[in-house]
DNA sequence: GCAACTTCTTAACAAAAGATAACGAATCAG
DNA sequence: CTGATTCGTTATCTTTTGTTAAGAAGTTGC
């Protein structure tokens, strides 16, 4: 079961059998319910979990309105990374969007592998590369796409085709950062055209 | 004159001297005129700048429409750094707003440097970490906030309002994700209330 | 199975943003 | 210094989005 995990880690780096027992010793197993919530805002995150089923989103929350910033789904991992690093409350929310069983390990595990395996370092180096370039293409497609072009975009990404099959459009609008009601005109528009 | 990134780079990571020597043989001095190009898109970027002078803004370029990502001010790091660590052709553009001064090493220096001093890859997870953050906050407020909050969160910020003194409003207007004569608009707006 | 809740669509209206053009003010380059 | 260019504002008109509300279809949970 925590082969998936370490097939997934070799995306970034490869580890020898050692390095990678050293993380898995300290893997734990976990299961929540649709609509639970895996980090709540306000509260400090600490770990890092990889979904082997199910699937979330992570969203923000302003006065009642959600704003989504990632889904997530079986074979990725899942956290409040930003609250991990820097140790403050997290501002976002992860909630389960279908019953989820998931890997997961503290963050601060992570941390004291850097030192004892150098691999580790170079590990969350390409994540945060990861990361990093992956907003970078959101928020160009933010700053320049009509919510129409966005919504087009989003439908033509084969990884986020599946989405559309698993999740309420209401998610997707927040993705999309428009309303739900737009998303469905927008939707009409594209039909009849 | 290079004590001033040696002093930025301690935001991110200490280097000893040996260390600080090994990327300090490597660095070479560039000056551009305003209106240059520092990177064009559709070139392969493979160098990391810091700004002793002036000021860049980064931007994408979608049919003769540009759309800001990012500015930049002396004593910063300055580079179209998904390019650097993909090898792709850069999707962005970083163009002098002033006449600037700056420092520069190539990214495969910095590469060679992961091997022979382990601090360099703590270095560039720390900075990967430091853009990925950046770009989750700048990702949330262009999501839930409207083109007006997005205006005043950014005259808020100190770091930012010295831009406001220093840049075309058009290319703020371009940053917030709106046209310069809708944020023309928002101006009399906040103004006149 | 069925009641309660969600989700999606549609309509009507208000508010905001985009497009275009025009004008003065400021800035730049020779 | 000065002509040319750039920049910011304003006006007008069109398009889009947000807001609210209502209803139908679908889903969930006991």
């Amino acid at each position: 079961m925590t082969d998936r995990l370490r097939q997934h880690l070799k995306f970034f780096t490869d580890l020898t059998d050692p390095e990678w027992q050293a993380l898995e010793s300290h893997l734990q197993v976990k299961t929540i319910s649709r609509k639970d919530f895996l980090v709540q805002q306000g509260e400090k995150a600490t770990e890092i979990g990889f979904l082997l089923s199910g699937s979330c989103r992570v969203f923000y929350d302003k006065d009642g309105e959600e704003w989504t910033t990632y889904f997530c789904f079986e074979n990725n991992l899942v956290a409040a990374y930003a609250s991990c690093l820097t140790g403050q409350p997290s501002t976002l929310n992860i909630q389960a969007l279908e019953d989820c069983e998931l890997l997961f390990f503290k963050y601060e595990t992570l941390a004291a592998l850097y030192r004892q395996f150098p691999v580790y370092e170079t590990f969350a180096r390409k994540l945060a590369e990861y990361l990093f370039m992956g907003l970078d293409v959101r928020l160009a497609e933010q700053l320049m796409l009509s919510p129409e072009e966005r919504y087009l975009k989003f439908l033509g990404s084969p990884a986020k085709r599946k989405i559309t099959e698993r999740i309420p459009q209401q998610y997707i609008a927040s993705y999309l950062g428009i309303t739900p009601v737009s998303l469905s005109r927008i939707r009409r528009r594209i039909i009849s055209s």
